[in-house]
DNA sequence: TTTAGCACTCAACAAGAATGAATGCTAAGG
DNA sequence: CCTTAGCATTCATTCTTGTTGAGTGCTAAA
């Protein structure tokens, strides 16, 4: 399809800006691709593209730069969809390699990405809350101490190590646990806390110590709670020159990247493909683009681009849109494969 | 004991400088502290410390600023030695707690130490090496997949999910389990992967898909290698005055916070309290003061504050001093009661 | 040995001047 | 009617220049 003279303009303006974030104006875009017609004209179309909202002047007579709404439409519009070779045979090396478990495909794809965008990549696992947990294991350390390892059902391993105090009856101990697994087992990561409460009255008939077994146990439920995200190449954010030289604008962006706020942008969003441009809450210059994933087991998980307003849409958008599509294909054969031994048994 | 006059102003000008990272002047001097002499005076001292090169000049007629020297100097005879009252206070609230590992105590003094002293701290684990394997455990999930979990002596957990192919037998893999615990058990972590590699033949008469199960153990045992370094507070350093409006320098520090050099740095260094100010490499800018921690069972640590070279020493020193001395008499007196109960049996 | 006095240095700030990339508008040309 | 050359205008950026003030070193007197 060709492109209308007004919308080619507004990619040029779109991609040049992405590469050298500086306002565009007439002149760089005769200079810089071949258009057939002189600057007063473009002028006038960036006149109307102005007034149409999808460009923006920093002052009276600068170049233009895309608006939020300009990017929106480049990015629903305008964009190549080209994907980058070295993407495709990454992660075709991920995918060959043997024993990995599925949130280690999803890690280590999640890093190709970043380091192939120079963008933050985050990966919002699925919520831990509807997980069931699947095992308590404690192991007896030297020192006194103990471990206690939960596993849920899809793998999620989560670990306390605690200091048992000096007067402890061990078989005491023992029994203690095999009535926590008997009753914990199989429970929602969510009611653990309440069905914890619930067996407290009982275990303080089993234990003098019950207080330390009760709060070790909590204390690992807690942790459960703490959302499954992963962050990977925020260094790369540095090199973006909207931020390198305002130490004051990085720092906000560092501290909002390891903030529950941003898990709250990514899991908000919805859709296949989700674009968040600018201007959400007070972060004008962070843009979010993320991707869902359904992972076996219906679970599902979330892998997004963290960047500056100004980043490669297209690059961003492309390569995420390939590497999920890539995953997704490969959890099916895994899920077949499974359902193939279903059937031998 | 009196401090010389020259001694005196050195002390002034390195903890005025600490305050304000404005070079300090004659003028400035006589401004903020009560000295009985000129300002004429107090430039032959500064010329003489200068000299010494325990002082420094950024231009010919600018204030004086300490050198590493003279901030090592400080260190070592001026510094004040008072401990902020508001850490004793946390401290103790952190050691009365129950049920904690020795490691969440370790950790959470760290961040007490990089809120009070506004310094981002780092908690140098002991090394893993030098553990021993206490525990396997395989646990079967949904989805055709298995979590192997692995405890130290000290209470380390290294985790491993991997999906099992289509075709393996349970009871063949359970067989090899066994095998493999046997084993391992009671190996030092450093010898495992060698360990792993001599069982390799015996392995491949058990089971079919040995590969995969060796693959996974391997890539375990790859993870406890990595060091065990804990990072906190780092976003203190964005408010430092000297970073916050470079970028660059930022930007540097930042990734020396999480690559290995900065362990190097740690690990490196000796004794007790360790200072390490400025000029290192080609850090100028920062400064590493560090504590050594002897915990239970003969195991060791350090807990290291790192901030720019202009750091509070006094407060960052006698801060640290005070938290390991802390630890070390907690852990004695958990050491204690276990050797109680030993006599007990 | 201390200190008052003085000439001197230099970063930091501010105000002005020059530059140049951009604009909008108007009027002529295809 | 659409395109474009021409021109006055705007405004961030850069350079220049002057001023200020905190600082120094040195000398000579107390």
């Amino acid at each position: 399809m060709e492109l209308s003279r007004r919308d080619l303009i507004l990619k040029h303006i779109v991609e040049h800006f992405i590469k050298t974030a500086l306002p565009v104006g007439s002149q760089t875009l005769i200079q810089n691709y071949e258009l057939n017609f002189s600057s007063a004209t473009i002028r006038n179309e960036m006149l109307a593209l102005e007034n149409a909202g999808l460009l923006e002047k920093t002052h009276t007579s600068s170049g233009r730069i895309p608006s939020s709404k300009g990017y929106q439409y480049y990015v629903d519009h305008l964009r190549n969809k080209s994907v980058d070779e070295r993407i495709k045979q990454q992660l075709q090396v991920i995918l060959s390699q043997k024993a990995q478990s599925v949130t280690e495909i999803i890690q280590k794809s999640s890093e190709i990405l970043s380091n192939m965008t120079k963008l933050a990549s985050v990966v919002l696992g699925p919520n831990a809350q509807q997980e069931k947990l699947m095992s308590i294991q404690v192991t007896p350390l030297e020192n006194n101490s103990a471990t206690v390892v939960f596993i849920t059902d899809s793998g999620y391993v989560e670990n306390k190590t605690f200091v048992l105090p000096k007067n402890i009856e061990k078989e005491a101990l023992a029994d203690c646990m095999n009535l926590i697994n008997k009753r914990l087992k199989g429970t929602p990561v969510s009611e653990l806390s309440a069905k914890m409460e619930a067996i407290k009255p009982i275990l303080e008939d089993f234990i003098a110590e019950h207080d330390v077994v009760y709060q070790a146990f909590t204390q690992a439920f807690l942790n459960f709670a703490g959302e499954r995200l992963k962050l990977y190449g925020k260094d790369s954010l540095f090199n973006q020159p909207e931020f390198a030289h305002d130490g004051d604008k990085l720092r906000k962006i560092l501290t909002l990247l390891e903030s529950p706020k941003l898990l709250n942008h990514v899991s908000k969003s919805s859709g296949n493909l989700a674009v968040n441009i600018g201007d959400q809450d007070q972060n004008q210059d962070l843009s979010i683009v993320s991707s869902k994933l359904r992972m076996p087991g219906e679970k599902e998980s979330r892998i997004a681009l963290v960047g500056p307003t100004r980043m490669d849409y297209d690059r961003a958008l492309s390569a995420l849109e390939y590497v999920t599509e890539m995953l997704e294909k490969y959890f099916e054969k895994i899920t077949d494969k499974s359902k193939v031994e279903g059937k031998r048994k």
